[in-house]
DNA sequence: GTTGCCATCGCATAAAGGTGTGATTATCAG
DNA sequence: CTGATAATCACACCTTTATGCGATGGCAAC
């Protein structure tokens, strides 16, 4: 193998950071850059050490793990950053991956699949709890949501909703729909009714929010 | 533990199929329900033997996994589907995730793994093979697209933006930045001068697919 | 110190949107 | 047949938006 990987550790507990950055040292191939129980000097140690992985625990004292991710992405964006935390709440997972976490682990992980999770996100993997990674994959798999609106909607109030939904006055829904534009008022009203708000913008909102960005009719 | 899980595999290489058969045969916890080399029958083998995991090939002769999987979890939604393949193209990932794949294996995983994915996604994880999570993972990672407006628009004409997204009048904006209704006019117009657009509507349409859905002020 | 951008405010007007009230027709379930 | 729902249209009235034209003070760059 090439270069050895070098890795930076931040997690405050000390036993758990003793006990991985052992493990980090005596691995071959791995090279650990540094220890720390917090990450509020967070670029000095980036810039000293220039680390290619970089486990980072979620909880510690002062800035959070969540907080230090987009700083270490956007200064090293090749820099791979696995995030370690005892929750695997959707917030934080979410948050990490928009932020550009490269894996996710609980802190569960025995010490072996740590190792190993750092060996695969330099080499370009995700490694992840399965737990975490169910519910990524539910993230993708919503559509199968029952669209709100097709049992509180009738047919035609979806299509005026759609056509406000594509950013179009009432006259050309009017056109499109060959109707006239007091047809499309009335039903318009009915669909705010019905959706609970009182105006374009907020039905436009709240459509988007209750889930159909609206597969392009 | 409870019941053994039932486990269900196709896969259409005949060492392999035997190979993983044996190994699910003889480990404690798992039930091997049948093995077979296709997904021909695939709906009275799920009516017979009611797995609780089915481990699923994508290339094999005649209908493929992926087309087996939809119907499979369009059956029996709580039966969790491991897709395994030699692949790991985007195209087959995406399908197979938003058909409600449970995990994703590719074939060069081992043995023991493989038995362990099983009675993980049993449990509600989702094992995938870690270039595999990459692959989910830089979905939501395209986000790190530079904010267009921070170099569009000034950071009043932002504020006043954000105001629009979050569904507000004129009229609440101005109180809520506590300047005149006027004010937030000419801020609303220079921002559809430079978002090309000219109404509300499209203004919002227009900031949400180009990224920002804003987080939360 | 002039030029440019930003933020602020005002006024006026036309177009679009929101709401109240009411009506006709068709269809479908009970 | 009757009642409920859906889809269509009309008119009136007021509010909100969109846009043209103009103006002032601050601040930073050149």
């Amino acid at each position: 193998m090439e270069n050895p990987v070098k890795v930076l550790l931040y997690e405050d507990n000390r036993d758990l950071r003793e006990g991985i950055a052992f493990l980090l040292q005596a691995t071959p191939g791995l090279v650990l850059a540094g220890a720390f129980p917090h990450v509020n000097n967070l670029k000095s140690e980036l810039h000293a050490y220039m680390p290619d992985v970089v486990l980072l625990d979620i909880n510690m004292p002062g800035m959070s793990g969540l907080e230090a991710l987009p700083i270490i992405k956007s200064l090293y964006p090749k820099t791979q950053v696995i995030m370690q935390t005892v929750f695997d709440d959707d917030e934080r997972i979410f948050q990490a991956v928009r932020s550009g976490a490269g894996g996710y682990l609980l802190k569960n992980t025995p010490p072996a699949e740590i190792i190993q999770a750092v060996f695969d996100v330099y080499r370009g993997g995700s490694p992840m709890t399965s737990s975490v990674a169910r519910k990524v994959l539910q993230y993708f798999q919503q559509p199968p949501k029952s669209h709100p609106a097709d049992h509180l909607l009738s047919g035609r109030e979806n299509d005026i909703l759609k056509g406000l939904m594509k950013g179009y006055s009432y006259k050309l829904i009017a056109d499109e729909l060959n109707i006239s534009i007091d047809t499309v008022r009335t039903h318009i009203r009915n669909v705010y009714d019905k959706l609970q708000v009182n105006s374009k913008t907020e039905a436009i909102l709240k459509a988007m929010k209750e889930g159909w960005i609206d597969e392009k009719a």
